[in-house]
DNA sequence: GCTTTTCTTGATTATATGTTCAATAATTAT
DNA sequence: ATAATTATTGAACATATAATCAAGAAAAGC
């Protein structure tokens, strides 16, 4: 008997994920929010909460489709190494002109709320160690592949998360592809046999 | 003829900067402000106009203390290698239980506000560019000393600069020692000439 | 077709925010 | 001392913000 819903709740979600990812939590106002949504405050409430549970939602969103992209690109290549140059080369080219250029909603969500809120923090730790999670394995595999340099293992998975974590900082700052490029070719020669 | 100003300027601003540092902009509120600084409204729009110019003080003052340092560690070792080295094991100790346990002020205002403040953006372009130069001079000087790698040069400093960014960033995550230690062992041993 | 339940609408509310300002106090030059 | 200038104080202001709510609309079960 209950009215059904007239809004696509994923579509109003992704649409609150491009808002909060291109101006922070902080930075977006609820009037943004009803303005990209195309919905009143009261349907936001009434679906969401407050504007903290629609950022927590627009995080599980986030994670569910940009970052298990990214985590499934990482692991579905021809090999371990193939994997992770393939998910850098990508992400060059989605900070030059494509999703990317706002950097990354976890990244953006580590430096403006880790601190200040458990919950968030506890979701950013749930998406850094899957992303954790499938550089180490393409790494095992790599490694069994015998493509990897002798001190080289799973453990760099840190450093690789570390870098991407970089480029989604600089990523705010416009850099020529040729930067992200010397960045990224360096960061992946290391691992190399040589 | 005039009255004297009470308090110093450098020490009111060297508290809003760890106000701001810990909180970010959006989210230190003048109340917030004032008890850091124990300073009234008056005092601080007296001195600062308002409280995007508290920031923009805030930055300069950060820059010239907190990067300053840094940059002289970066270049004022034994040899180039020893310098940058230096640094990261500074920063790694700092990140743990010291002034950085909350990131980098900078690193917090490229992820916050370079992209909605052109003015804002300007300063850190100056700041990133410094450091980059320290990086690039240390490179220099380890090269001359023959104690780079055959294919590594001054435009590491770039990769260098990425790595420094994603520390910054998972600083903000509480990690290990461990882990951080792992990631500049990393990024520095693709440095050396083996 | 009527009832029940839920959703939508958008004006309204409470609060928090950055900012101002008039009164007061303090300092120095004359 | 006095005048002139500037700093301090803290209450008040305007605005913007997140959040609420009562009225109307729509759908499904009986």
């Amino acid at each position: 008997m209950p009215r059904l819903r007239e809004f696509d709740t994923n579509v109003a979600i992704d649409r609150a994920v491009e808002t909060f990812w291109q101006h922070g939590y902080d930075g977006t106002g609820m009037q943004d929010l009803r303005a990209s949504m195309d919905l009143h405050s009261g349907s936001i409430y009434a679906a969401f909460g407050d504007k903290r549970g629609l950022f927590l939602a627009a995080m599980d969103r986030y994670i569910d489709t940009v970052s298990r992209e990214a985590i499934e690109r990482i692991g579905g290549a021809s090999s371990g190494l193939a994997g992770i140059r393939a998910y850098f080369d990508y992400l060059i080219e989605a900070i030059i002109d494509g999703k990317r250029r706002w950097g990354c909603l976890i990244t953006n969500a580590v430096t403006e709320l880790a601190q200040r809120d458990p919950e968030i923090a506890a979701k950013i730790a749930v998406h850094l160690g899957r992303v954790d999670a499938a550089f180490q394995s393409a790494l095992a595999r790599a490694r069994a592949e015998g493509s990897l340099a002798k001190d080289v293992g799973p453990e760099k998975s840190v450093y690789l998360l570390c870098v991407l974590q970089g480029l989604n900082v600089l990523a705010k700052t416009q850099p020529p592809r040729k930067v992200l490029r010397e960045i990224v070719d360096t960061a992946l020669a290391s691992l190399d046999r040589r």
